[in-house]
DNA sequence: GCATTAATTGGTC
DNA sequence: GACCAATTAATGC
């Protein structure tokens, strides 16, 4: 439950939790489960804080023109959900749902601003994420500008294999068809071709929802020109 | 078990 | 490469 014991070493606030400074604001974590599926952060809705994974996997989405959805992150333990609406604005310009059965620990707007208007460590490191944050966003950009579907199906699998690594030579993250095209930025009928096309080329093996990389080289190697896989 | 959702395939623009 | 339609497989209740 205390920051300080928690697993999650990649969290900025388990960085910041020796801090005898912080021990207000730390006692006012909350911390509740969502279930698979739910969305706990609504596209429109007043921005009411900010949250950490603390145990599960998360998507980031965002609602295009016609119902169909972008999936702009995708989101591991220990990692910040609802930063970007933070300070700005008073609703939410991106939704969060889980992908999985998860625990969510969070903290008011309110604690949020005080504790980071009196704590300059911490506040610089949010500085830091902010600034990497930027960099991924824009070197995504040019990603989907310059990319075909296949190179952007690639790298969205390469993308998740860094993130959520492998276990027992499958990735540790399931997505449905859908949710990997709405990442990779394509339709769920390109997603299935690709992943089939992939897999008679013997580059990855499917079973369903899961995905194992057999091939990684020849993977990197065809996205390589594009250098885009050394971001994280 | 039935009903909704997901995956697949083929075809058209 | 997106969109649509038809079929089948999987999954939820």
């Amino acid at each position: 439950m205390d920051c300080i014991n928690c697993s999650n070493t990649n969290c900025l606030i388990k960085k910041h939790s020796n801090n005898p400074e912080l021990e207000e604001f730390l006692a006012e974590k909350h911390r509740f489960k969502v279930a698979k599926g739910q969305s706990f952060i609504i596209e429109g809705a007043p921005v009411h804080g900010l949250f950490f994974v603390y145990k599960g996997k998360v998507k980031m989405v965002k609602t295009g023109i016609n119902g169909r959805e972008q999936i702009v992150r995708l989101v591991n333990n220990g990692e910040v959900v609802g930063h970007r609406s933070f300070g700005v604005g008073e609703y939410y310009q991106i939704g969060a749902v889980a992908i999985e059965d998860s625990i969510l620990c969070s903290f008011t707007k309110k604690m949020l601003r005080d504790t980071l208007q009196t704590n300059a460590k911490l506040t610089y490191d949010f500085m830091t994420f902010y600034s990497e944050e930027l960099n991924r966003s824009e070197t995504k950009v040019r990603k989907f500008a310059q990319m075909t579907v296949r190179e952007r199906i690639i790298d969205a699998i390469l993308y998740i294999h860094r993130k959520f690594k492998q276990s027992k030579g499958w990735l540790t993250l399931e997505l449905s068809r859908r949710e990997l095209a709405d990442f990779a930025g394509t339709t769920e009928e390109q997603s299935i071709r690709m992943l089939s096309a992939l897999k008679s080329e013997g580059l990855i093996k499917v079973d369903g929802r899961k995905i194992g990389i057999l091939d990684l080289k020849k993977l990197r190697s065809e996205i390589s020109e594009h250098n885009y896989y050394l971001d994280s």
